[in-house]
DNA sequence: CCTGCCAATTGATCCTGATCAAAGTAGATA
DNA sequence: TATCTACTTTGATCAGGATCAATTGGCAGG
C-alpha cells in the first residue's frame, strides 16, 4: 500500500500490473512471466476455484473485487480479505488454505501458473522478497481490521472502512485522500457488515448518521463524498501518532 | 504451528531454536548465525523496544509471553500478536511499525542483531523462504482470530482460546491435545480479553460457565483441564470441515 | 497472625447493536 | 409504462455484553 508507484512499474500489458514481480525484473524474466501468463474472468458472485489439475495459478486482481471469507457452523461469516485491482492473490510455495474466494463484482484476475511461478520464484531472490514485503503488508492490514473488528463501535467502524477505500482509491491515482475525495462504493451494504463484524441493518443506520452529520455526503446509493477528510480520520477513533516500534 | 518438528532441528544451542533459520542451514551459516546471536530478558509488563542504535533486531521467544497491540486514542485496547515460545518476533527487511510490543510475563528472547541477520538473508535464499512460509502462517492466525473478533459470541471466543492454547502447549511436546489435556493459562483475565475483544468481566463469567457447564476444570486460577477435547471443540462454533481453497 | 495488594468473581443495571418486520428505491425486462 | 427483483432504508423490540460496584481469594511481607 506504500510504495504503489514503485510498484507500477511497467512489466506487463496488465492494465494494471503485477505488484509483485515488476521493479527489479530483468528483460528475459519478464519474458518467461509473459509466458505463464493468462487472463481469467468471473461474474459477480461467482466462486474463483484456483487448485485442480490444471488451474492451480497465483495472479493479481485487474478489475473487479473479490473477497476471502471464512463462515462458522451456522452460517455466519466474516471477510477477512479485500482484494481490489492489483491486489495479489495466491500463497506460492504454500499449502492451500480453507478460505471461500469470491468473484464479489464481474472480476478479471491475471493469473499466472503456480508451479512455473514458484519455481521462477526459487531462482529470482528478488521476486521471493517482493513477495515476503507484500506479505507483511498484508499482516499489517490484517492486523489493523482487528483492532476495528475487537474494540471499535459501529461508527467508528464505518469510518474506518471509508477511510482505508478513500486512501485505496486515490493509490491507484498515484495521490492522496484529500477535502472533496470521491470514490464509488465497491461493496454492498451486506458486504460492508460482513467485513466489519456487524449486521447490514446496523451499516446503513451508520452510513445515514454520518451523512446526517455531514461527515459523508452520498449522491445516489453508491458514491461517496468527503467534504472534510480530516473530520472523517476523527470518527476512526484512531490514534493519531502510532505506538511503539516493530 | 503445522511443521513443528522440522522447525526444531538443531541448529543452535537456545532451549527453543529459532523456527526461521534451522530446516536446512550448512554448518557455515550456522556458525555465521551464532556470530550475530544474543540473547536479552525482560520482566514481566516490560515494554520490548527493538530499535535505535544497537539494539535494532529480529529474534524468537524462548521463554515467557510477548503480545502485540494497538491502542485506540481513548486507551482501548486490542491485541494483534500474541508469541508463545519458539515464535518469531520481527520483520526482516521490512520498515518498523506501529504497535507496542510488551513482555507479558517473564521473558527471554533470542536475537539477531538485524542488519547482519538480512544480509544473511539475501545472501541464503531459503532463509527468505523460510521467513516468507512463517508469515503466511502467521497471516492464516490473523485471519482466524478476525472471524473470531467478527462474529463469535463472548462463549466461542472463550472456547476458541484455550483450544488454540491446548494446540500450541500440545506443539511444543510435539504432541496433539488429547481428553485430559491440561495447560497452565498463560494469560490474565484482562489479556485474555484484550485477545478477544471483551472485558475481563465478561471472560470471567464465561469461564465460570464454562466449568459450570463442565467444558472444562479449574484447579486454582490458572491450570486449566480439558476433560472432552471435542466438546470443546464443539464450543468454538467453527466448521468443522473448512471452505474452499486459497 | 494480620495487612495490603492484585487478580478474579459475582451482582445489578444500562446501552449498543442484533433481530424481526415493513416499506422505499432503482435498474432491468417485458 | 408496468412489473419484478435486488438492494437499501427505517422502525420497534430484544438481548448480549459493557459498565459500575462490591466482594472474594491468594499470596507476600511485616
Amino acid at each position: 500500500m506504500n510504495d504503489l508507484a514503485f510498484d507500477l512499474r511497467s512489466c506487463s500489458n496488465c492494465p494494471i500490473r503485477h505488484r509483485a514481480v515488476c521493479a527489479k525484473c530483468e528483460p528475459d524474466e519478464l519474458s518467461r512471466l509473459e509466458e505463464i501468463k493468462y487472463y481469467r474472468s468471473y461474474e459477480a458472485g461467482q466462486p474463483v476455484v484456483w487448485a485442480g489439475d490444471q488451474m492451480d495459478f497465483v495472479g493479481s486482481v485487474v478489475t473487479g473485487i473479490a473477497t476471502l471469507s471464512q463462515t462458522l457452523e451456522d452460517g455466519r461469516t466474516q471477510m477477512v480479505g479485500l482484494l481490489l485491482p492489483s491486489d495479489f492473490l495466491g500463497r506460492p510455495g504454500r499449502a492451500i488454505a480453507p478460505y471461500d474466494v469470491t468473484a464479489n463484482s464481474d472480476l478479471m484476475l491475471c493469473c499466472f501458473r503456480r508451479k512455473p511461478f514458484e519455481t521462477m520464484m526459487n531462482e529470482t531472490p528478488h521476486i521471493g522478497q517482493r513477495l515476503l514485503e507484500m506479505t507483511l503488508d498484508e499482516l499489517d492490514a490484517a492486523r489493523e481490521w482487528m483492532l476495528i473488528l475487537g474494540r471499535k463501535t459501529a461508527r467508528e467502524k464505518i469510518a474506518s472502512l471509508l477511510s482505508i477505500i478513500a486512501h485505496r482509491e486515490a493509490a491507484l491515482q498515484q495521490s492522496s485522500p484529500h477535502d472533496g475525495s470521491s470514490f464509488d462504493l465497491p461493496l454492498t451494504r451486506e458486504s460492508m457488515a460482513d467485513y466489519l463484524g456487524l449486521t447490514l441493518e446496523t451499516v446503513s443506520r451508520q452510513i445515514s448518521a454520518l451523512k446526517r452529520d455531514h461527515v459523508i455526503e452520498l449522491k445516489g446509493k453508491r458514491k461517496v463524498i468527503i467534504p472534510d477528510f480530516e473530520a472523517l480520520i476523527e470518527e476512526t477513533g484512531d490514534d493519531a501518532d502510532g505506538g511503539m516500534l516493530v
